[in-house]
RNA sequence: GGGAUUGUAACUCAGUUGGCUAGAGUGCAGCAUUCACAUUGCUGAAGUCAGGGGUUCGAAUCCCUUCAAUCCCACCA
């Protein structure tokens, strides 16, 4: 087959991802006895397309996937989708209400199926674009959050929470999204400074601030720090009457340290149903407390005339009311303060009193390594005992922080997308009520009795999510056998027993919370294993200005297929993989996606080189034969290249990794091996040494390694079938490594002379050595030189920076306008020189550091001397002409 | 307010427990060219390792401090 001159990534890449798939490359085959290597995916969000993190998380896992295929193991990479429920179901109401309707306008059902054709249809997209950029997972093993096992698994998970009363239903203050009507966990309210009026108020003889004057109307308590010395003569409990927005008021002093003595006048009302603060206040000092705006945003009766008017009508109603009170004592138009959002949907957020579930994350009763703990003491545990392992260590420490802080969980969503809590509820006659919590409908419908109804509300999606490492590797057969209790179905399931605990999660930083510590929570409790070993936390993506890229900035977004279209998925996968070291954020950058391409171009055409003076009889025989001492240094270079690839990636060290095989082929391979190899063609081992290039590149650049690897080698295997193979060195290869890196010197020296004396057709000459006889016709090659003759005694220039003595033919007067920048030189020596001699004649630098580092720093001293010496010798030498 | 990270060439970044003359990619300058590759080759210029102090025989690396940037957590009624 002839090859193109240029690598065409576009005309390969689908031919062969196809040719992976058809050979089942990607799946996990746990009947056979190799040692394991699993990890779960973590499932993108059905929201749409993938994004260049999206690439970034899914590049990484497919080097660990593939260089663990490399390494003989088994490996399980298990993909997935998420359901997503509330992105996605802020989505859905999105559309919805650009068609002018709203959810409750279609009901529940016709929502429902709405949803899941836009999902269908986005994980279809996205599962494909994974397959464009090469990602390699067990395509046979896909899963999804909101199936049928994960259903079950989520009710096995809430009934057992439950009956060990880690789940309860209460009322507490939750972040309330009044857009979306639905509660929202603390890790996804972010906040957002906003200027607006802090209104200075008259309260009877009080001052107090606001910024919300329309949640002030149930104002029945107010609050004073018991130490401000100003108000020393009101006391807690003393009632006062003042005039208020509505009339005639009766309120309560409390003395509470909560009360900033530095802000305003140090003197608050509460509004505990509508702040975390004022509400812990309230619970505090056994106060009463009551709604003032409905969970649609909108002002209750006890508001009087403004009741039913959402906030921003009413408050500039209830300002001009104030004022024409004369209650508004001074107004400050410049303040800024934070305002809670929802992430997800940008509402803001009313923080409300409901009825809620929740985790407790307090109750010791989880047993763990026969300890009762309680879920903050496992989240401990594992990571301070390193049954899990944190890269890179220093995000423990945000970790630890977190989980110290951690408060209960609020599970229950009041959307309609997503798991369904497994609660049902039935009255008496007499309208008590019965809860019902389990895996399946109750079905006794004694008489009496109201039908169940289920609890309308969903189950946040990180309830699911935690649960993603072990309801993957269920068997979704044994699932549906409700007979079969969770214990059984867990030693029952094959791919568990086999892959869990999971070796490695590879994820954002960004979502330790919501997701790496929730899933440490839920699995050690369901199946008293941690759900992996290690957790790598990737950076983030960002633009080349240094920004995050975001939907909201459109023009900072990357497509990856435009990416992948234009220069390869090979190109783009390193393109990103280039900048990473664990945790460290990373900018997104064309120049390297360009570079990368280039290097699938130089692998390429290395290969067409090969190809072209390859005769197809001869068959590579892997024993690394070699014929010179050029081939001697190849193999002694590719034995210490495969084995520094596969320490970095043992490491998660991947651009490291990369680089170094970047460097490698690049510089030493092609640009000496190949080179000498036009001269001095050695089939076998030019086969060999390429075989083993693909290998380590594989990881990286699949498509292009394996279309060289299905061009050369196609009476074989697949290339991502393959195992990595030791590379044996004798002792004495060194040796002639060595004296190559010695010819080495001399060639890129006598390049240098030449050009800088601008010098053309020049003849070498050398003292006789056999190093430099054998190699003459590469030397004379590689250094353009007119020729290369042994001599006794030399003439001309003589090189400095080879142990070879030899000597360039070069005309005196073009060697003397360089001399200026050859004295620079010289001075450079004496210096290096002297700081050398400091250091050795430093008694406490030769007494205390290691003797090996003296020696070699006398050896060094030593051959600076001597190149200053000869550099000397030659510069007067030509001076005097 | 509490915490984390970052600061190295013009740009983007490597630099593993302190130890060769601090390295790449891109860009820049010069030269080359039918012979695998212009998505090329060769050669080169370019750095006060943010500033200051300390520990050490030795610091880009460890400690303290100042400055600058980014981010997380907690919050102001």
């Amino acid at each position: 087959m002839k090859l193109d001159k240029n690598y065409n990534a576009n005309q390969f890449e689908p031919l062969i991802y196809a040719l992976w798939e058809k050979n089942l490359v990607f799946k996990a085959k746990p009947e056979n006895k190799k040692e394991r290597f699993s990890m779960v995916m973590p499932p993108p969000n059905e929201t749409g397309t993938l994004g260049v993190h999206h690439v970034l998380f899914l590049t990484i896992q497919d080097i660990l996937a593939r260089y663990n295929r490399l390494n003989n193991r088994d490996v399980l990479w298990l993909p997935g989708t998420d359901h997503a429920a509330l992105a996605v179901n802020a989505l859905i109401e999105k559309q919805l209400s650009k068609e002018g309707l709203s959810k409750h306008d279609i009901g529940r059902q016709a929502f429902l199926e709405r949803t899941q054709e836009f999902v269908a249809n986005s994980r279809g997209n996205m599962l494909n674009q994974m397959r464009s950029i090469g990602a390699g997972p067990d395509w046979t093993r896909l899963r999804y959050t909101l199936e049928d096992t994960s259903v079950r698994v989520v009710n096995e998970t809430f009934l057992a929470m439950y009956q060990k009363e880690l789940i309860y239903r209460g009322d507490r203050i939750v972040n309330w999204d009044p857009v979306l009507e639905t509660t929202v966990s603390d890790d996804e309210v972010t906040y957002r400074e906003e200027q607006t009026t802090l209104y200075y108020l008259q309260l009877g003889p009080f001052e107090i601030t606001t910024v919300r004057p329309e949640t002030k109307f149930g104002d029945k308590y107010i609050v004073i720090n018991p130490k401000d010395q100003r108000y020393k003569d009101y006391k807690e409990g003393q009632e006062i009457e003042v005039d208020w927005i509505n009339g005639k008021t009766k309120l309560t002093i409390i003395k509470d340290e909560a009360v900033d003595l530095n802000f305003g006048s140090g003197v608050m009302t509460i509004t505990p149903w509508h702040s975390l603060i004022d509400y812990e206040i309230a619970k505090r000092h056994d106060l009463t407390y009551e709604q003032v705006i409905d969970f649609h945003g909108k002002l209750l009766p006890i508001a009087g005339e403004f009741a039913g008017e959402t906030i921003a009508q009413a408050r500039p109603k209830i300002i001009e009311k104030l004022r024409s009170k004369k209650l508004i004592i001074r107004e400050d138009k410049n303040y800024k303060h934070q305002v809670a959002i929802n992430s997800r949907s940008d509402a803001l957020i009313e923080p409300q009193i409901r009825l809620q579930w929740f985790v407790d994350v307090n109750k010791k009763v989880i047993d763990w390594h026969h300890q009762l703990l309680s879920f903050k003491e496992v989240l401990q545990t594992v990571v301070k005992d390193h049954e899990i392992d944190i890269i890179p260590k220093r995000f423990e420490k945000t970790y630890f922080n977190w989980v110290d802080n951690l408060r209960d969980w609020c599970i229950s969503r009041q959307i309609w997308w997503g798991h369904r809590i497994p609660v049902w509820y039935r009255t008496d006659m007499d309208q008590k009520q019965e809860i019902y919590v389990g895996l399946q409908p109750p079905i006794d419908d004694r008489e009496g009795y109201n039908e169940w109804q289920q609890d309308p509300d969903t189950l946040d999606t990180w309830f699911s999510s935690a649960l993603w490492t072990f309801s993957t590797l269920i068997d979704p057969a044994l699932a549906e056998n409700y007979q079969l209790d969770f214990r059984d179905l867990l030693n029952k399931s094959q791919d568990f027993i086999t892959y869990h605990p999971t070796s490695i999660l590879v994820t954002g930083w960004d979502i330790i919370f919501f997701w790496v510590a929730r899933m440490i929570l839920a699995t050690t409790f369901m199946t008293g294993q941690v759900p992996f070993k290690s957790v790598y936390l990737h950076g983030l993506v960002r633009s080349i200005d240094g920004k995050k890229m975001s939907k909201s900035r459109p023009e900072s977004l990357v497509d990856p297929l435009d990416v992948v279209k234009q220069y390869g998925a090979d190109a783009l996968r390193m393109g990103i993989i280039m900048g990473v070291s664990p945790g460290n954020d990373l900018v997104y950058s064309e120049e390297r996606v360009r570079s990368s391409r280039n290097f699938c171009n130089k692998l390429w055409n290395i290969s067409r080189f090969i190809e072209n003076v390859s005769d197809d009889t001869i068959r590579p025989d892997h024993q690394f034969k070699t014929n010179n001492l050029v081939d001697r240094w190849l193999v002694v270079r590719l034995s210490q290249v495969q084995t520094m690839v596969l320490d970095y990636l043992d490491h998660y060290r991947f651009a490291e990794a990369y680089d170094l095989i970047y460097k490698f082929v690049w510089n030493d391979y092609a640009d000496w091996y190949i080179e000498t190899a036009k001269l001095n063609l050695n089939q076998t081992l030019l086969k060999d040494s390429l075989r083993i290039i693909l290998k380590l590149v594989h990881p990286f650049m699949p498509f292009v390694s394996e279309s060289i690897w299905q061009v050369l080698f196609e009476n074989q295997d697949l290339l991502a079938q393959q195992v990595f193979e030791p590379i044996k060195i004798n002792q004495d290869y060194l040796s002639d490594a060595e004296q190559f890196n010695q010819v080495r010197s001399l060639i890129v020296e006598a390049r240098e002379v030449l050009q800088k004396t601008d010098s053309r057709g020049i003849t070498l000459y050398y003292k006789k050595s056999a190093v430099v006889s054998e190699l003459n016709p590469i030397i004379k090659r590689l250094a353009k030189l007119k020729d290369c003759i042994e001599v006794d005694d030399g003439e001309g220039w003589r090189l400095i920076n080879t142990k070879f003595d030899c000597w360039l033919d070069i005309d005196p007067a073009s060697i003397k306008k360089h001399l200026t920048s050859l004295k620079n030189q010289f001075d450079q020596y004496q210096q290096d020189i002297e700081k050398l001699q400091s250091r050795l004649d430093n008694v406490n630098y030769v007494s205390k550091a290691p003797k090996q580092l003296v020696d070699q720093t006398k050896l060094q001293l030593q051959e600076l001397s001597n190149k200053r010496e000869d550099l000397k010798q030659e510069i007067t030498r030509f001076s005097r002409n």
